[in-house]
RNA sequence: GCUCCCAUCGUCUAGAGGCCUAGGACACAGCCCUCUCAAGGCUGGUACGAGGGUUCGAAUCCCUCUGGGAGCGCCA
């Protein structure tokens, strides 16, 4: 029986959740979860000095939001947690033990400043960055005298001086790095924390992670984990990686660059399922190119579809699936959407008209701004475009309309038709300024829809008004 | 500095030696439809980073260069 594919998502609580990463977790929980296998979700809050809980929270918030629940993650155990680094210190002691034991790691005694200063000469030497191996080949007596000295030891993982690692990247394919280019790496922190290369490597294979996506970025550490988690005997999962999500100047999108938020993306009114179409192509294809439903993702998602350059994120082609996304909702969802922008005297049912009537005019629950005047209050001035269409018109044209109005009500084919009789205009000539009368713009949905939605008294003052004026 | 990754329209990309005078989507421009906007339909411009090979034939394979990115941390 082929073994269930379980994904994870690893976020470090260091700051908000950027779109780079919400594509991995996106594209993770696709592979996984909405596959017919997992997906989890784990913190990698190893270095205490960093991040805060507020950002677990805010990025649980951000990945639930966008859609993607997980089986299993820090609110939820299943017998393979605790699913945030910080509470495994017991899990990963004892595998310290086995590893130093086993001759796979060493104590090392080295200070910051050393290791420093070893860097900064290889560096000048043109030579790689690399752990000089100080303390590799220490005695038992050797130790002793450097932890008299009340140095507190580091662990480090005895990388082989040679051969070769190769593994299948899930989206590269095969890659082979030398051994002896690694360099040997520290496991355990002078203050018994864990690192990176160590916990998260140790966690996938802990927790039955079979295929990890990840960025870019830790394609050349993939080795180091590799190494390792052989060592420990442990399963080990596949690795692909992704390309980095660059900003539209070519630079990566990052947490410090406070590069575009998932968070700020939904506070000015994204939907999650326009974030996710957008996900879904960037870097990606197989997708259809009209609109794909959040439910039918993972039927559009494959990892051989996956492109290998880094991707720019595009403003331009985000918005065009949050219109595809506004369009398709249902006049309750954008009520629901709209909520806060509208005024809080209205009626549900007086919600329900205004969603519908403008929902093919907002791209976002701000512009409702540009339209709640137009219902209820004063129009803001004219450009000097339309003040001239008014003007063209000429005043008769608002008396017949005034006229009309008053005959027939907001019934704008009626109008129309008595207008047409009236003025003899018909068409663009006849609406046009009607339109821009009645609303003070030259756009928006059909007059036939709008004009009914006008209070009456309005409509008089502002045809009147525009008698007047023009 | 060393190692690794990447390279097609402005952007996302199709393309796995002849189907490519390079296709689609977004954006842009024009036209149609329409009271307008949006939607829809049609049309248009814009791309294989450079140079060498291999081949009857290369966007596709190889090399060099260029450009971009990553890693080399007691950060994740």
């Amino acid at each position: 029986m082929e073994p269930i594919t379980v994904t994870r998502f690893a976020p470090s609580p260091t700051g908000a959740l950027h779109l780079g990463n919400a594509r991995t977790a996106l594209f993770s929980f696709l592979l996984g979860r909405a596959s017919g296998g997992r997906f989890i979700l784990r913190i990698e809050d190893s270095d205490r000095g960093r991040g805060g809980p507020e950002f677990i929270v805010s990025q649980l918030a951000d990945l639930a939001w966008l859609g993607l629940s997980w089986d299993a993650g820090p609110d939820r155990d299943d017998g393979r947690g605790p699913y945030r680094q910080s509470e495994r210190g017991p899990i990963y002691d004892g595998l310290y033990e086995k590893l130093e034991f086993e001759g796979y790691a060493y104590p090392c005694y080295c200070t910051p400043l050393e290791l420093d200063v070893a860097r900064r000469a290889q560096l000048a030497a043109s030579q790689p960055p690399r752990y000089p191996g100080t303390c590799r080949g220490l005695d038992s007596a050797a130790r002793a005298a450097r932890a008299a000295e009340g140095r507190q030891p580091a662990l480090r993982f005895r990388v082989p001086d040679a051969g070769v690692i190769e593994f299948e990247d899930l989206v590269r394919g095969p890659q082979s790095v030398a051994a002896a280019t690694l360099g040997d790496f520290v496991l355990r922190r002078a203050d018994g924390g864990p690192m990176f290369f160590f916990c998260n490597a140790v966690d996938d294979s802990l927790m039955d992670v079979t295929q990890v996506l990840r960025g870019d970025d830790h394609l050349s550490n993939t080795p180091r984990q590799l190494l390792l988690l052989q060592a420990l005997k442990m399963p080990v999962p596949r690795y692909g990686h992704l390309p980095l999500l660059l900003d539209a100047s070519g630079a990566p999108l990052s947490k410090r660059r406070g590069s575009t938020t998932v968070g700020e993306l939904r506070e000015r009114g994204y939907l999650a399922a326009a974030v996710g179409n957008y996900l879904l192509r960037l870097g990606h294809t197989g997708a259809p190119d009209q609109w794909v439903e959040p439910a039918e993702f993972a039927r559009n998602f494959s990892l051989d579809r996956l492109g290998r350059a880094p991707a720019h994120f595009d403003a331009a082609q985000l918005d065009h699936w949050q219109r595809e996304a506004v369009r398709r909702l249902t006049p309750e969802q954008a009520v629901h959407w709209l909520d806060a922008e509208l005024p809080a005297d209205w009626s549900g049912q007086q919600r329900l008209e205004f969603a519908g009537l403008l929902q093919g005019n907002l791209l976002f629950p701000a512009d409702t701004a540009d339209w709640l005047p137009v219902l209820r209050g004063d129009l803001p001035p004219l450009t000097a475009e339309d003040s001239s269409v008014l003007a063209e018109a000429g005043p008769a044209f608002f008396e017949a309309a005034l006229t009309a109005y008053h005959e027939v009500g907001a019934d704008v084919g009626a109008l129309g038709r008595e207008l047409k009789q009236r003025t003899g205009r018909k068409g663009a000539a006849l609406f046009m300024p009607l339109r821009i009368a009645l609303t003070g713009r030259h756009d928006g949905p059909e007059l036939a829809a709008l004009l009914p939605a006008i209070p009456a008294a309005l409509v008089r003052a502002r045809l009147t008004g525009a008698a007047r004026a023009h």
